[in-house]
DNA sequence: CGAGACGTTGACCTCCTTCAAGAGAAGTGG
DNA sequence: CCACTTCTCTTGAAGGAGGTCAACGTCTCG
């Protein structure tokens, strides 16, 4: 569960006491192949789930077809901790790459609650960033145009994938294809093609297989207007305040 | 607290002991006038709100002035509950009728959720709700049409102001200017209202003032490809009673 | 080497925006 | 009670951002 520490450090002080509340945490590892689904709509997962490597996107397929996807899961990323009230599952999960998970078992999630300790407040730490990226991408595809939805997700998920530990510097994989994006950003993919190749020509970003190069970081920043605040991820040891 | 009880009857089979937990816990009301704000953008909030009275909406506004509702609250809803792990807000919440909110003490908020309580798991099941809602309005907003969008929206809102107890069958008072639907659905104000008198004409809705009638609801469902498993009320103990 | 996924590009079209201007409704102050 | 401002709603005309359709190139992998 490397992942899992190296993000819950950015969230919490774990020390040795928490590290071994966590390393107790009943659950198993899962592996999902590239397409496969970890959880479909209507299912009622009984666990959460800790993303351990690969990265997964929470999506929704209309009648028609159209499909809307919610937002990307990184590496080190806590989700369905709501399992405390299973209910049905209203999306799918979806395995970008393949993709190892921790199944939590609900119980072990509990306990860790209700013990007060540093790494349970961390959890809720998670949750709470879940939440944001949520907003965050209702305000970018509602009130953005497409350059400035591209050039914003690009650098949100930049900025993520420096916290899962998976970025060297202004590069990264990101494995994400054009029809992908075209469905996170609410575009056609022929659309999101041409703003990657503006993008491009304005010298704003390389592209090579699935590694992205910031080029001009600072330029993107400007035409998404983007601010990392929403990721709360700016000095938060200070700020725990559970129990 | 009235607004809450008829909620979380929703939700959970509150008993006498919820009952009398509820009522013991620690906050206060307060009360906001049409367009003040309940919480600024950098603010750092220290409890959890529960609408009494009255609707707001949680939004953003970005630098030059576009403006984006994430969601609407009304009487009963439940927000912040991550005031655990309290970190400046990202968004604003503005009062859009007079509204009163009862502020519930961090602290005992938590001895509420320790104590494993059927009330604690209803307050679980709020913000599940609260977040399935913030999904599909990225659907919403991502993968619909504007006729789509603005007749899911006007769904969505009869059936949470019926769960709210302040609908009359077919009609609700729905207090939201042009403006605020155009703002929540990413589409300009004066389209919203091309397609409501669109709506209108078909014999779908009808308005007057702030109150509007469904004179069709099956048309409308069929063109908005509505369906409310996301808002979680089905598969509650109490039989939901849909006037 | 062939199949299937992914990326690229052009032509055309449409849904929605923007701009503009006017009509009601509603509050405010004299 | 009437002039006033100020919202909100309404409607038309023109333009543009992005969608759709179609075809072709490229990579990967079995």
């Amino acid at each position: 569960m490397d992942a899992l520490f190296r993000r819950l450090r950015y969230y919490a002080d774990i020390g040795d006491r928490e590290l071994a509340a966590l390393k107790a945490l009943k659950g198993g590892f899962e592996d999902f192949a590239s397409g496969e689904d970890l959880i479909n709509r209507g299912e009622r997962p009984s666990e959460a789930f800790i993303v351990e490597k690969g990265w997964a996107a929470r999506n929704v397929t209309l009648r028609d077809g159209r499909s809307q996807i919610l937002n990307f899961m990184l590496p080190g990323d806590v989700f369905d901790l709501q399992v405390f009230v299973a209910d049905k599952a209203d999306h799918t999960i979806t395995a970008i790459t393949s993709v190892r998970v921790f199944q939590v078992e609900r119980r072990a999630l509990l306990s860790l609650f209700d013990g007060g300790t540093r790494a349970g407040a961390a959890f809720w730490w998670c949750a709470l960033q879940e939440e944001a990226i949520l907003r965050e991408q209702i305000v970018r595809n509602g009130r953005r145009s497409a350059r400035e939805r591209v050039a914003h997700l690009i650098l949100e998920l930049h900025r993520r994938a420096i916290i899962a530990g998976e970025a060297e510097g202004e590069s990264f994989v990101m494995p994400i294809s054009q029809a992908l994006l075209a469905d996170a950003l609410g575009l056609s993919f022929v659309h999101v093609n041409r703003v990657l190749r503006e993008l491009h020509h304005a010298g704003c970003i390389e592209r090579n297989r699935t590694i992205l190069t910031l080029k001009d970081r600072a330029r993107l920043r400007e035409i998404a207007d983007f601010d990392d605040d929403y990721l709360h991820i700016k000095d938060n040891r200070r700020r725990l305040v559970y129990a």
